[in-house]
DNA sequence: AATGAATGAGCCTTCATTCAT
DNA sequence: TATGAATGAAGGCTCATTCAT
């Protein structure tokens, strides 16, 4: 909080770290208010009360903000999920609870995966864009299937059953937004419909 | 076949329709390959081997543009699954028969759902947006399994379960263009994993 | 009125002539409604009911079409005016007389002086542009006086007082239509004032 | 004069105001030359010496910066008049100095008043525009011939003639400029012509 | 003579980014 | 470090005019 003693600096790498701060928060805001394209620099800064070209001392360019804004988001919702981590637990109940930190998650925070999702192919219209986050997501369900001891693996091609899980859970999140779904009804009935596909038949 | 009788305005109207079936083409491509924003009016009128004009003698923007592409790439697809409809068959082979009709066309028209879904929500960032098309779906996958005899509906809540089954198939479909997965795997897991999940407990 | 016997062009000129008309028509009436800028000669065209094409068979462009629409509004006010001209009369009866004539023809017309002299320096930004209505209107006053009898031109520069009375028409004329004023009350305040203003000292 | 104190801003206001009045000169000069309609923003930046971006930052769009060029020919005229009015003079006086007023200053600003005039009613095909310049000063006319102790009421419509005397005076001087008549005889003859026009019969 | 599809120069405006202070 | 004025390429769209039918 405030300077700190002894800083050689005068105290120019706090307040720098301050500015940062302030536009990431802004930044996040706007993308999930209006998106990436209808989102300037401009309105960024301002938001963040600094200048507009303050905005170019933290981030090389828009979409270097908007990454940051996404892998943040990523790294949030990756915090979630391991904290509800129950490892040992019998497979059901491991996946409801992953389930229900994604929903709290977006719970707590309206929209952000949305914006974080939504926008990511169009920031880069030549070049080759990286690897969606849900794809990677769907990866990492894969991986955690592979190394399940159920008969999970033997029946499915897990890359396959990994994406279909994400995409439910998505899905599910973002028809439930709109449609007002009440949460729990949500995570009930998805960790219901993913374990029981996931049973061996 | 669709010879018009008497034309009087000598083959102007054909005219006007062979553009418009030119412009919708080019739009098609370039929406597909470069998506929405970064795809100009002036390139899809140029792209059609037409002038820029043209373009707004067909559409009154390019947003209604994009919007008349998604209403096709929606339309296609639901007589492709109508196509391949099997009512009375058990539901297993429906759902099998509608994914692969999915898959189906989502292989003879690479890159057009995605197309079609990713760009929908950014087009319109002030006006109140249409129900995205997955969300669509979704419901109308609920009044399916709502109108089915089997006990899928005492388990679940309808609603939910339309969407989660929509954005699994989705998901793998979007993962499995990217990691060049065999179409066949993608019918059958997915198929299994559905069939599977909607068995009564 | 149909086609004329014997005419050789099997009724072409006749046709022509109607066309014209209805351009004629349209234009005038688009003009004195939306001005010279936000009129086409699409609009024109359509207003005659006729296709695009066929205003440039009776116009070159469309600054020739609205100088046509002016030409015909300075002729019919001119027949007007000279309808009611009274020679041998007092210059006050001739003076009012004339005033009003002109206001029946604003008042059977309107908009029309407005739309005829409002624009006229505007359609050719470059071009010299031949001199204004109102200014050759003032000239012929100037002669009228000069002409005349009476002590006018004894003490007055005929020009300028010639082109104050139009001004003094033109703007009691506009103001009036704004503000609704009746015609009685114009005509007669405006000829007291010229009339007056004409007295010798 | 005018040292602005404390200068947090390393100069950076007194460069916008630099700029805007760049623009504002620049527009002026166009806005006379060309009128409205041939005017583009990029022009009046060009002239400006400056991009076509500044323009935007000073004015919201080509519009606002012609009013805002209207308004201070009217503001400039209203300085002009007020200057060389004398209270407690005669009538005949008092006129007469405010016609060479606005001489003086059409002299000074040749075509000013025209540009701030003849285009006022164009900019604006769709909305209610606002009253007429000259129609304003026509009733400001009104006003001062109702508060006069003379016969002038008693005799006209106060409003027909406020609009009477505008409109000659402005026709005189439009022409005036045309046919390069001297200012002398143009405010003799103004001054003669609506000073007897008011007395009484 | 009449048509209306086609054209493309040109208009107004936006916005990501730079740079002098 | 922070600022915000300045920039100009680029975007969406219009419209006077041409021309094949």
């Amino acid at each position: 909080m405030g300077a700190q003693p002894f800083e050689r600096d005068g105290g120019q790498s706090a307040r720098r770290s301050e500015s940062l701060a302030k536009l990431k928060r802004a930044a996040r805001k706007l993308f999930v208010e209006r998106g990436y394209h209808a989102t300037r620099p401009q309105d960024i800064a301002r938001e963040a009360g600094l200048g507009h070209g303050t905005f170019y001392l933290h981030y090389p360019d828009k979409r270097a903000c908007f990454l940051a804004f996404v892998e943040e988001a990523r790294a949030e919702l990756d915090a979630y999920v391991r904290m509800r981590h129950m490892p040992g637990a019998p497979l059901e109940e491991r996946i409801g609870a992953t389930i229900a930190a994604i929903c709290d998650y977006s719970e707590s925070n309206p929209g952000v995966l949305r914006a974080a999702m939504t926008d990511e192919s169009l920031i880069d219209a030549e070049g080759v864009q990286a690897t969606p986050l849900l794809v990677r997501w769907g990866r990492e369900w894969a991986e955690m299937l592979e190394t399940e001891e159920g008969a999970t693996c033997r029946d499915y091609d897990c890359e396959i059953v990994g994406q279909a899980i994400v995409g439910a859970i998505q899905q599910v999140i973002r028809a439930g937004v709109r449609g007002h779904v009440r949460r729990e009804a949500m995570v009930e009935n998805l960790t219901r419909f993913i374990t029981r596909a996931l049973r061996p038949g």
